[in-house]
DNA sequence: CCGTATCCGATCCGATACTG
DNA sequence: CAGTATCGGATCGGATACGG
């Protein structure tokens, strides 16, 4: 996801930043602290390395987040939220709640899950 | 965009309710009570009939906004937030700040415009 | 004024294999 | 452990035309 050259509309630019499916996800997953790369492949449920590298790597060049690479064997890198990605994480946890609220709730439970009425 | 059967983190459904260019847009547009299409249609810019009336109905299938048609010639719609799209309003807003505040840094802005000289 | 349908290129994302 | 490359199906989104 490069960031385009211009933008007529601000929520433009913030949408394409955490645009794709996994970038919310790791914002969340940056919010205690630093995380290596392993450590997030164990903690996002079905992502693949591809996908989280690559993720990783635009939340990077839009400043999001950064690491710190430790040289030596094994290799460990560690991903951080920026003060920008701070700030995203106040939307994202937004975001989780609302999130929670419609796993919760009857209504959208229901229509979440199609009327599935076995199991 | 319908949501999915099963999710196994909030964040990925929610992430789903605005996922699309203009969701973001749309909701930022109703913060201020209701809209028609039309309105909605001279207000966002680049947007084409399609995508608008697209991403209405599929904000309107997740619940984060609702309509109100008014019988009679003209045609007469209007589109607004419901409670939920209300508590999507709050990230948005950070979303907004976000973007403002990356169209109007240097770091940034010289990033978003990718090293431009001419002009 | 509001809504639907179709076509088609662009992008996304998962699987898989390979490298330092 | 961390990162790159390629391929192919699925989805997204713009243009355009038509309908109530």
């Amino acid at each position: 996801m490069k960031l385009r050259k211009h933008y007529t509309c601000p929520l433009e630019l913030a949408h394409d930043l955490i645009k794709g499916k996994w970038k919310t996800i790791i914002i969340f997953q940056l919010r205690h602290g630093k995380r290596s790369f392993s450590e997030l492949m164990r903690e996002i449920k079905g992502i693949t390395q591809k996908m989280l590298l690559e993720h990783l790597r635009e939340l990077r060049e839009v400043g999001l987040i950064d690491k710190k690479s430790y040289p030596g064997y094994p290799l460990k890198v560690d991903y951080f939220l920026t003060p920008r990605g701070e700030k995203m994480l106040e939307a994202v946890n937004i975001l989780q709640d609302i999130g929670i609220s419609y796993l919760t709730e009857q209504e959208f439970s229901g229509f979440a899950v199609e009327k599935r009425t076995e199991d």
